[in-house]
DNA sequence: TCGATATACCTTGACAGGCGAAGTATATTG
DNA sequence: CAATATACTTCGCCTGTCAAGGTATATCGA
């Protein structure tokens, strides 16, 4: 892990919503993906992404279902909803911009 | 101001310290051009801006003395030191390699 | 001359997101 | 049977941001 997490805060809630705009999936599939995606250079602690979730369903912008393993650990599965979905869009577009602020300042 | 303090966050002390490689500077001065660079797009706020500083010359990246004025508001000056300035190119490595790793994920 | 505005700095306390630490539970593998 | 991987949860601390309030000097228009 390089990145300090003052870098990527504020990113948590939309890094989640990107995977979910694909497809359902539940937290510890969502942290593995991430890993793979950033050749391990980054990953979420638990704490972090669990109290995102909470956010973002608090907000509308997931809901969340068990899901009916019939072995292994239960799963609870995340799906965007529309709120979520502009919520994403907007969000990428926040950064889009905060990347060109940014880049004029340092 | 449209973007969100939490895309920033991380940003401060960095963007100062961009600031004062060019020259030495103080608060307010460093603030408004922070203004003028971004069309206004964006501006430290004061409270911010100031434990930003105190910060900074804790950890002995910058060093601190007052203007001599012989008008107007007294200005406390900063100037970048050595540390400041290794500070600053690993912050802005940190940034590029974050700017890689959030276009990757989101 | 007096109020508004610009310049310039400082402090306090609250808030919110990230995260360390610890706990719970199931399945697999050596 | 212990270790490891999967999977989720909660508690409480830490830290950067910022709203709000304060101080002081200079200028400019009414």
């Amino acid at each position: 892990m390089s990145i300090t997490s003052d870098l990527i805060r504020g990113h948590t809630e939309t890094i989640i919503l990107a995977h979910l705009v694909e497809h359902d999936s539940y937290g510890y599939e969502i942290n593995k993906s991430i890993q793979v995606k950033t050749d391990n250079q980054y990953e979420l602690k638990e704490a972090t992404l669990y109290s995102a979730f909470r956010r973002l369903e608090q907000a509308g912008c997931i809901l969340s279902y068990w899901g009916d393993q019939d072995s292994g650990a239960r799963r609870r599965y995340y799906s965007i909803t529309n709120i979520g979905k502009t919520v994403y869009s907007n969000n990428k577009q926040d950064w889009e911009d905060a990347k060109i602020l940014i880049d004029k300042l340092i």
